[in-house]
DNA sequence: CATGAATGAGTATTCATTCAT
DNA sequence: AATGAATGAATACTCATTCAT
């Protein structure tokens, strides 16, 4: 039992072990690029070993995806106590650009979309995730702030996706063509502007 | 003479039926995983000719995205007489989405991004003529528009931008996760939306 | 343990397959156009395996230069008790016409010299051990015999050279111009009229 | 008749401008890695009329190894009036050398070796001039020099083999191991030191 | 007679995957 | 359960040679 117990863990730790090292040479080399011996050995592990735990390299990818792939981001503490309309527009466009910089959504998405064509489930979860989910988290935000008075009454939906798109075009689609990509030192700057374009449409006072 | 211009129509049909069958390939397998043989043996030509054509893998597939980045370059014969500002920006969109979707920029966009890690070089190319040169195009229409008071004075490079992302956003972005994306049926209706938002933010009689 | 001996035991053996094959082929073929899924079928593995005990065909070939090589530099078992100067120098000869014929040395430097334009460093290398080390060892061995009173007080760097050159000229120099060349019948007569002229040159009652 | 004249110069003229840029591609590259396109180019004419003059690769290589290749030189004239017997040994030593090195004999002999598992017959005949039907010019100079008293009698077919192998040794063989060799700055005291060791041997009052 | 575009067989090297120990 | 040696199929690219014009 304990010994049971003991090769669990330890089972499960290279496991751990081995989606590290891969997420690590994926998203580094690609997805064709990346070899499976330069995981394993990254991993500690012989080959076989890999093998056992993931029977193939498409499999080995769709775990990270799936497993160890961002996460939608949580907005829902956006809000706080004494904020402006802007104080949480700015937050949300943080939380935004922490996931896709810090944790490297950027990259993740640009090797997902790699495989569109041979993994196209794959990729569809993703945009669920990081598209569709995302964008209802992001509403909710806005929903409430509607409610608050912060904004003026608008489809929401269609509003999270206007400034989820304005604030892509300038941050995350120039990182997508660029390796180890980093934000801006204005990115402030360019946020604001951002944020100016989204109250002038959707701003408690914006004209109709 | 007869000879020299024979041939010269000759390879000129090789070269141009070598770029279609290498386009297939590479949007359909991705950069990497399209094969040189393959190509050439669907180009109905021996390797060695598409060489002769093509000095390398890379320069082959420079070839295809500097033939989709040409026509991503002119927004020139946007503006005709008569149009009005919605007219204008409409016809934009459309321009851009035809590019994006029937000269299936969005999937060369996907195989490029794939190549990040390998080939930044190329990715960089890709993203000055599709990201910054195709804004520059679409910022010199916008400027001939406020000259002619369809739109309010404002800073157009950074609104050719703002525009772009919305439509990104809408109908690029999904695209990009998807293989074979094709244009939604309500495109027309949500092409309008991201115009009512331009006209909201720039507009003629737009608040300030 | 046990499994570790027998895998060390089976690389080994393979190791030593490969380069017995890849020797003959190179010899065979010349360096350029030996093959190395040749090489690998004839040694009875697959071209990856080959790969895994020499990572590239040059280094393959370095190895077996190295290991002809290494013998080529030692003569210093040439002296025994009881010898006169001829048998010596006749032990030189025959430790040297081993190499260059039992060892195929001549048929190696063949294909090292037809590398000398793409591969310089190959060849240097090779002149290096074959030239010169071997022309130290040589020289080491005449300046003992100096030191015995054998031979006369002389340069031994230039009367190894010379008596090297005149070995070549009559042995080894036909050689390189014919496939498969062995000693002559008469060698023995051959070695002794060089063996003359070098006691004539050098001998310890030679005129100065 | 005139335009036939006509036609045999110019074709002879290309024959022979082909062999130019053979030779010098041949000397250059080695026989495998040198290419009939490039040998063409450099020739100024097509590869098929290339093949019309020789209708292999072989067959040029061949072509210019009898044809162009070095001549075995002619020692006939180094005998002058009130020469010593040291003038004419290091005129025969000049001539010698300058045939290897200006003419270019070391790099040809290097590309026929290496040729000679796959065409022995070309290296075999290459042998006979550079080999033997030198050494049998130099022997009748030496003869007649013992003729003259100014060497003592001796065996000149065998001398003229040890007094060529003491100079290939020392200037021949290093050449042979490096791309573009040239004769070293100090050749002219080698050469006496060479001379020195021959006079040793055979000096009108050399020991017997 | 001359061209140069076209060929197809060939090269070294890599990599996901399996299997004997 | 874990190893790592072994595999074989695949890949980009080259070159001597031919043939339609």
């Amino acid at each position: 039992m304990a010994l049971d117990t003991h090769r669990r863990k330890i089972s499960s730790q290279k496991r751990a072990g081995i989606l590290r090292s891969a997420k690590k040479h994926f998203l580094k080399y690609g997805y064709t690029s990346a070899g499976m011996a330069d995981i394993a050995r990254d991993a500690d592990v012989s080959t076989a070993t890999l093998y056992k735990h993931f029977s193939s390299k498409e499999e080995l990818f769709a775990a990270i995806v799936r497993e160890v792939a961002v996460p939608a981001g949580d907005y829902s503490g956006a809000i706080e106590a004494g904020d402006t309309a802007r104080d949480i527009l700015y937050r949300l466009c943080r939380i935004y650009l922490s996931i896709q910089f810090d944790q490297q959504a950027n990259a993740l998405m640009r090797v997902v979309m790699a495989e569109v064509p041979s993994v196209p489930q794959l990729a569809a979860d993703m945009y669920e995730v990081l598209g569709n989910r995302r964008n209802d988290s992001l509403m909710a935000v806005i929903d409430e702030m509607i409610r608050r008075g912060m904004l003026k009454p608008h489809d929401s939906a269609f509003g999270a996706r206007l400034g989820g798109g304005m604030l892509k075009e300038v941050f995350v689609w120039p990182a997508l063509f660029e390796p180890e990509a980093e934000l801006p030192p204005d990115a402030d700057e360019k946020i604001h502007r951002v944020i100016d374009a989204y109250l002038a449409l959707y701003g408690p006072d914006a004209k109709d």
